[in-house]
DNA sequence: AACCGGTGTTCTGTATAACGAACAACAAGT
DNA sequence: ACTTGTTGTTCGTTATACAGAACACCGGTT
C-alpha cells in the first residue's frame, strides 16, 4: 500500500535538511555577536563542529542542533526554515464541484459533507458496484483527495501511479491531475471520499 | 561584549533533546497505523534506526529526524516538543498532535487524514467499543466536528445538547466547547470523525 | 621585529549513527 | 505440521559526527 515514493537523497549533508542550515546558524551566530568560541562555550558544542555545520560540511545530530538552537534562542524549526522543499505547492482557484454521479451508473457519489465550508473541503459518500469506475477530471490545483475505504477494494490511479487500498486502509493522492477510481474487489465497494482544496497562503 | 546568558542544560547527550523522541515518534507511527518497515520506506530511514529511535538507544541525525518528521507530516519541533503525554484525549493541543485511546481504553482514535494540513483540517478513524465513552476538551474557536458513522449508534453531547446518530448517518456539531462521543448501541461502532477548523489567515 | 588575545580553520582519535541483511516472533493461509 | 507474510529486533560494516588540541591568520600594543 502507500506508495510515496522514497526519496533516496543521499546528497552531501545538508541538501535534505532544507536550505543550507550552515548559514542560518551563522546568521544567528553573527546577530548576536558570538564568536564561534562563544557560541560554543554557550551551547556546548565544540567549537569546530560548529564551524563545520556553518560550512554545511557536516551532517549534525539533533542533540547538536537543538543545543545550538536554544543558545541561540530560536527552535530547530526556526533554523530549518528557508527550505520549503515544496511538497505541495499552494494555489488558489474556487471550486467548481460539477460532479455528483457517475459515468457507468455503477458508482453513486453522494455529498456527506458540509457545503457551506465547500470552498475548503468537501466530503462525499462513495458506493461502487462491482467493476465500478470512476472518472474525475482534475480538481482545482494542490488538491488534495483522500479516500477512507469502509469496505471492499479500490484501486486509485492518478498520474499513472497506481494504489490499491483494502478495507480500512486510507488512500491520500493528489487530484489536481485525472485520476479514476476502480473497483477492483468482489462485491460492492464503500468509501469516504475526502476533498481538501489547498487555497489559503503558507510561506 | 557578548555574553548573553547561559541557557544550559547539561543532561544526558540522548535525552538532552527535550522529552523522550522516541516515544513520540512512535505514537505518531502508530497514530497513521505504520509499521516500521512502512515507515522506513515512506521516509528514506532505516527501519532499523526507527526501532533504536523509538527505544532512544541512539541520538539520530538531523537529517534523520527531519525526514521522519516530514513522513509523519509534522515538524521537528513539533516531535521534540513531545506533548508532556497527554495520552487520554485531548487531542486537540495545539496542532493537532495525535493520540490513540480514549480514557476509558475503549475508544481508538487514529489518525487518517493529513497533518500538514491541519490548520484547515483533521481527519480520524474512530473506532469505540460498546459503552465506550471519548470526551473532548474544546477546539479552537470555530471547529466544528462532523462524524460520519461507518457502523454503529453514537450519541454526541456537546453544550448540554445531545444528538443520536445511526449507521449511515452524519452527525456536525460544533467542537469549540467541550463535547461527548458515545457509543450507545451494542457492539462496537464505528466512525470517521472529521475536524474543520475555521480560521483562514490566521495570525 | 617580536609578543599578545582573539578570530576561524584543520588536524587528530574515538564514539557511534547509519544502512542492509539476517534474525526471531507471531500471525494467517494452504 | 509447513509455508508465506509481517512484525520488530539484533548483527556486521562503513561512514562520519564529535571533542579537543594544534594550527594559521589577523589586529593591536610595546
Amino acid at each position: 500500500m502507500s506508495s510515496r515514493r522514497i526519496p533516496k537523497t543521499n546528497v552531501k549533508s545538508s541538501e535534505e535538511t532544507g536550505a543550507d542550515l550552515g548559514k542560518t546558524i551563522q546568521r544567528l551566530r553573527k546577530a548576536y555577536n558570538l564568536s564561534l568560541g562563544e557560541l560554543s562555550e554557550q551551547s556546548g558544542v565544540a567549537k569546530s563542529i560548529i564551524s563545520q555545520i556553518e560550512r554545511n560540511e557536516t551532517n549534525p545530530t539533533l542533540s547538536t542542533v537543538v543545543r545550538l538552537s536554544r543558545a541561540l534562542d530560536t527552535t530547530v524549526d526556526e533554523v530549518l526554515r528557508g527550505e520549503q522543499q515544496s511538497l505541495f505547492i499552494d494555489h488558489q482557484q474556487k471550486s467548481g464541484i460539477p460532479m455528483l454521479e457517475s459515468q457507468d451508473g455503477l458508482c453513486r457519489l453522494a455529498i456527506a459533507g458540509p457545503l457551506n465550508l465547500v470552498d475548503v473541503f468537501q466530503w462525499y459518500d462513495f458506493h461502487a458496484k462491482e467493476k465500478g469506475v470512476l472518472e474525475s477530471s482534475p480538481h482545482p490545483p494542490g488538491t488534495i483527495e483522500h479516500l477512507y475505504i469502509v469496505s471492499g477494494e479500490l484501486e486509485v490511479t492518478t498520474g499513472g501511479e497506481a494504489k490499491l487500498g483494502k478495507t480500512g486502509e486510507a488512500l491520500r493522492y493528489r487530484a489536481d491531475v485525472p485520476h479514476r477510481i476502480v473497483n477492483v474487489g468482489q462485491g460492492e465497494a464503500h468509501a469516504i471520499m475526502m476533498l481538501a482544496l489547498k487555497q489559503f497562503g503558507a510561506q
